[in-house]
DNA sequence: CCCATGGTACGAGAGTCGTCGAAGCAGACG
DNA sequence: CGTCTGCTTCGACGACTCTCGTACCATGGG
């Protein structure tokens, strides 16, 4: 193995592509905020296999393409698996704190809700 | 007058029944968000017919139900119009900061798209 | 070379969303 | 009273979303 296996390359939004209502869209169902809310409590980067979600794995694929392309998340193959980061660079340049409370409110509510 | 007119009244979500995943989603529509931008915007509360939507009527009651029923604002009827106000005070004590980095980042991207 | 593994593509079905027009109701004002 | 204004209600329609199962591809290991 070299240092990347840039064999097969996935599309991404520019910085400049992003817009806010793609992020807060892809933000308000509850699996893509719980991938994210793992992510941002994560070191750098997951594999889709790590995550525990309530379903399918098509369905996987359908929510880690709609972060993908709202500019949430980057994505990139690593042999047979697909590695996973937050655009948190990216995201702060745009929307300055806003993922941050972002994470901060789900954290709250998760909070809350199983007091 | 007396000081309210309680005559017709509004359903609203108890500050304990806010979903994050529900503003969030409020916020994901253009329409809605130039409303909140609207709002926020300015001194207290304005009347729907102040807005100047590119929807129609019905559309426009639609989506002040919508950011109503997800708790972003509170609603009450003065005679034949009704007034709209931000529930900055809930939102700020449930998920704090984030309606501000929202408000931020709305101004921001508008800032970026038509410069 | 074969096969196991991780992820994708393609329908398809149920549900929600944004939009509209037409009809209706509640106050205000003559 | 009649009417105007502001907002609501009620379908309805097209578009999009979330979900799934099945079939498929690509990489890596025996």
């Amino acid at each position: 193995m070299t240092d990347r296996d840039t064999s097969r390359t996935l599309a991404h939004p520019e910085a400049a592509e992003i817009r806010l209502e793609g992020v807060l869209h892809a933000l308000s169902d509850p699996v893509r905020l719980s991938i994210v809310l793992d992510l941002a409590g994560s070191a750098d980067d997951l594999a889709c296999s790590h995550f525990d979600l309530p379903v399918t794995k098509s369905t996987t694929t359908h929510h880690f393409r709609v972060l993908r392309e709202s500019g949430v998340v980057r994505q990139a193959y690593r042999g047979t698996t697909k590695l996973n980061a937050l655009r948190r660079d990216d995201l702060e340049a745009l929307f300055p704190g806003l993922l941050d409370s972002v994470l901060t409110a789900a954290a709250a509510e998760t909070a809350r809700l199983t007091a």
